[in-house]
RNA sequence: GGUCCGGUAGUUCAGUUGGUUAGAAUACCUGCCUGUCACGCAGGGGGUCGCGGGUUCGAGUCCCGUCCGGACCGCCA
């Protein structure tokens, strides 16, 4: 027998139990007539002691092993006569019988503390070593617990969770697909699911009415912090539908969730529209956690003959509380410098301090006046000591550049507070979205997203401008500034769907060829629904207010998209290759 | 496809204007130590400065190329 408890278990009531344990030697520590070992497991740790008084040759033995040495001991539960507060068994230790190494181990290349010394490299290497980490393996036993609560809110609710193929048919739209050679149908292609999409639409019609499934997805694009390309969603559907059961059904989810592993109580979700959101923050993800709402300045800041805001199509800023003082002018040119990166892009910026005596002084002092001044700072509700910046431009552009901003400001000032959770619903999205490099327009959601109703007969007019306004029966579920979940109302009418692939660009065959099958499946009466999909890894490290989501996935990869552990992607042989029917250009692999 | 940052001891990093034997912390090893829990004290070992080329009397330091890692833009229906 291993273990008759767990490191993490023992408590002062044990005391006097003879006990039996396994675990990694986390940290020994020698004072000479007696030796101290931390035994770690995933539950916990206890403290083992060697007395040179009791056991002199076991106690040379224990002072021998080294880190992360597998061991089983046996011995007598004692109340320590030092207690460790900090240890939910540290009001006793194990006064060790007998001792077996179960396994030596080498010296590990990092620290396994929470505080580790590795490098994100190595820690992905040996990630083995990195989820003995406490905080690593916390990650995913809240993962864990995160998705056994949705199935269980979701199979209350009447959900079924239902399977969907991972080898499926390879589409144009969207995002690259990866792809998997078929053996049996030389020179044809598998596609791995970017979502179960088409899938979960053909279950609303075949009558399943609620689905979900916790599902993997995959992208073949470039990685971030938050962007892996395989990736996690909890994805929904549910049929005889409008937008406001799914959005209740899953805002009560959200809540559950936060609820249920957090034991946070989150208010009712706060809803806006995608036009307010771009108008009042420049994004469809506004991080609501701070304000800086933008302010337009067209009105007052016209007509000074300062070219630069005549010309412009958009002036709009944003007020900096109690800035004023704390930007000097090189740190102002420092803010317009980061502003005009490529990244961002923005022409210039303009500031207006409002000084803590009433004055003003701005970069643009010599076209307005204090009087005018005065009034953009009662146009932003600006008191004494507050900093004005303002962009100018075209509208859609200096909207984004002034959200990098906003942004950036409230993470130098300091406004996010931990634990703080906005959630948002963001609604109406446009149906559309203008390609410059294909010149066509392109699904903003995907082309199963039915129009909102009022702007269904609109959806005949081929012009540029009415096809830009189309609005979209489509939702995004925001939290800080992130994006955990987006879907929208299904069109369910096969010739909607027809007219929306004809908008998309699509001839009648590529529609047919691809989305027959859907199609085909819309004439044997699809039942109205929608759906919506949560980024389950995302949603996860939302909730423990981080910003990566690589520590929430056991195996991640890297921003090449290698899995540093087992080094994949990787060539494959010739056979295999053969057998496929394949040739590879020489060129373009790497050795 | 692009922009930026980084690569020096097992690890995390410092390394001045190009100049003697490349340092610190931590980890590791040895010795001492009977109540530690970031144990303490004393001592010790440990370096292809990512790789290749160039400039120079002299390169960790400057230049070019390249590889690797990270953040971001594009991309992500």
């Amino acid at each position: 027998m291993y273990r008759t408890h767990n490191c993490g278990e023992l408590r002062i009531g044990h005391v006097g139990q003879q006990v039996t344990l396994s675990g990694w030697l986390q940290k020994s520590r020698d004072l000479g007539g007696m030796t101290f070992i931390d035994l770690r497991d995933r539950y916990g740790i206890t403290q083992l002691v060697f007395n040179m008084d009791d056991n002199a040759d076991l106690c040379e033995e224990a002072r021998k092993l080294g880190r992360e040495f597998v061991l089983k001991v046996e011995g007598i539960a004692r109340e320590r006569s030092n207690k460790n507060p900090n240890l939910s068994t540290g009001d006793i230790e194990i006064e060790v019988k007998s001792l077996t190494v179960l396994n030596p181990s080498k010296l590990p290349p990092f620290l396994i503390e929470d505080d580790t010394d590795g490098g994100d490299e190595l820690r992905m290497k040996y990630r083995y070593l990195d989820i003995r980490r406490h905080p690593v393996k916390e990650n995913l036993i809240f993962r864990s617990k995160l998705a056994t609560e949705t199935r269980k809110y979701l199979t209350d609710q009447g959900f079924v969770e239902v399977e969907t193929p991972v080898l499926i048919k390879s589409t144009p739209e969207g995002a690259r697909d990866f792809v998997v050679p078929s053996r049996m149908n030389k020179g044809q292609f598998y596609a791995l699911p970017q979502s179960p999409q088409t899938f979960k639409q053909i279950l609303m019609v075949a009558g399943m009415d609620k689905y979900f499934q916790i599902v993997k997805c995959f992208r073949d694009e470039d990685l971030r912090a938050d962007r892996q390309p395989e990736f996690t969603q909890i994805d929904c559907e549910m049929s005889f539908v409008t937008r406001e059961d799914i959005l209740n059904t899953f805002e009560g989810l959200t809540r559950y969730l936060f609820q249920a592993t957090k034991g946070i109580e989150l208010p009712t979700f706060p809803r806006m529209s995608y036009d307010e959101a771009m108008q009042r923050y420049g994004s469809d993800k506004p991080d609501l956690r701070f304000g800086m709402e933008f302010v337009e300045l067209n009105d007052l800041a016209k007509g000074h003959d300062f070219a630069v805001f005549d010309s412009a199509e958009l002036i709009v800023g944003i007020c900096a509380e109690g800035q004023a003082g704390e930007f000097s002018n090189k740190d102002i040119k420092k803010l317009t410098e980061w502003m005009q990166r490529p990244q961002i892009g923005a022409k210039g910026l303009v500031y207006v301090k409002c000084n803590e005596d009433g004055s003003f002084k701005s970069s643009v002092g010599k076209f307005y006046d204090e009087a005018a001044l005065k009034g953009w700072a009662e146009k932003f509700g600006a008191k004494p000591g507050d900093m004005l910046l303002i962009l100018s431009g075209e509208a859609e552009k200096t909207r984004k550049q002034l959200n990098e901003l906003r942004l950036e400001m409230a993470d130098r000032m300091k406004l996010i507070q931990e634990g703080d959770f906005k959630p948002l619903w963001v609604l109406d999205f446009p149906l559309l979205e203008w390609d410059e490099d294909s010149e066509r327009f392109h699904a903003m959601h995907h082309p199963f997203t039915s129009p909102k109703k009022e702007d269904v007969d609109r959806m005949l007019v081929g012009d540029h401008e009415t096809m830009k306004s189309l609005r979209a029966d489509a939702y995004d579920l925001v939290i800080n500034g992130a994006e955990i979940g987006g879907g929208s109302i299904r069109i369910h009418d096969r010739e909607l769907q027809s007219r929306n692939f004809d908008l998309l660009g699509f001839s009648k065959e590529e529609a047919e060829e691809q989305f027959g099958f859907l199609m085909g499946a819309f004439e044997y009466g699809a039942p109205p629904h929608g759906g919506i999909a949560f980024g389950f890894d995302r949603l996860c490290s939302i909730m423990n207010g981080q910003s990566s989501i690589r520590d929430f996935i056991a195996f991640p990869k890297n921003n090449q998209g290698r899995d540093m552990m087992i080094d994949a992607p990787s060539l494959i042989h010739d056979e295999q290759l053969e057998e496929l029917g394949i040739d590879l250009k020489k060129e373009e692999t790497v050795e």
